[in-house]
DNA sequence: AATTGATATATCAGTAATGGATATACTACA
DNA sequence: TGTAGTATATCCATTACTGATATATCAATT
């Protein structure tokens, strides 16, 4: 078994979270990680362009993610943003870890199952 | 399908979130709390007395929590606190939220299963 | 080609949340 | 009876976040 615990530089808090997971994919770009994220969370987070651009310009100092390219980009304000591996292990150590948290509140029941096959 | 969807008056951060975790087996007191998220969290949450109590107050404040007892308690010191109906439906709201994150990222493959059967 | 509204990045200030220090007191045990 | 750990509580410095503001570009309409 890998040891899958990474030791991040400061703390991933649910901003962080969710920037790094809209890169998940592939390259993103401020605008769209904002739209993206709300979307997501049905609203209950909203990233504002200051939490965006801090967490964006922290990301980039420590090397969690890089500058990327968007595929055949139109608007040319956008700028793109990538996982750097780095910051995709960051990104699986925090999954994980609020994937057992999710587990261990379904062996619970908190979460009451509804039609879960 | 009910609707699951409750608007908490304030923003379920992960400390708050992790504080309502931690009653949903039962009652609870301020300091096995502590203790409880820093283990449960793998030490990457370690929530100190001033968020803690602040948190405690505040949840009481809303009533999403209000005064329990310790089953036979013990130390008399002890302040246990058990979640309302109120509490509990805010919990699993944010957790079907999460869920629903953990879920996406496994579609994704973000989180590259390790022998999960 | 000018106007307009949405898109997009960026910074700043005010507010909110958190962590750590400190205080106080009780408990358990040697 | 001393001391380490348990337990609640408050305060303050730090950190994180939101919303306002600024600036500029793009797309669509006319």
């Amino acid at each position: 078994m890998a040891d899958t615990s990474v030791k991040p530089p400061f703390k991933i808090t649910p901003v962080v979270f969710h920037v790094l997971l809209a890169m998940s994919e592939g390259d993103a770009h401020g605008y769209g990680i904002m739209q993206e994220v709300e979307k997501r969370t049905e609203g209950s987070l909203k990233i504002g362009p200051g939490s965006l651009y801090f967490t964006l310009n922290r990301l980039l100092e420590v090397a969690m993610i890089k500058e990327g390219a968007g595929a055949a980009t139109d608007d040319a304000r956008r700028k793109y943003y990538r996982l750097t591996e780095y910051g995709r292990a960051v990104l699986e150590s925090e999954l994980r870890l609020l994937s057992d948290i999710v587990d261990l509140a379904r062996e619970k029941a908190v979460l009451r199952d509804e039609g879960v096959a």
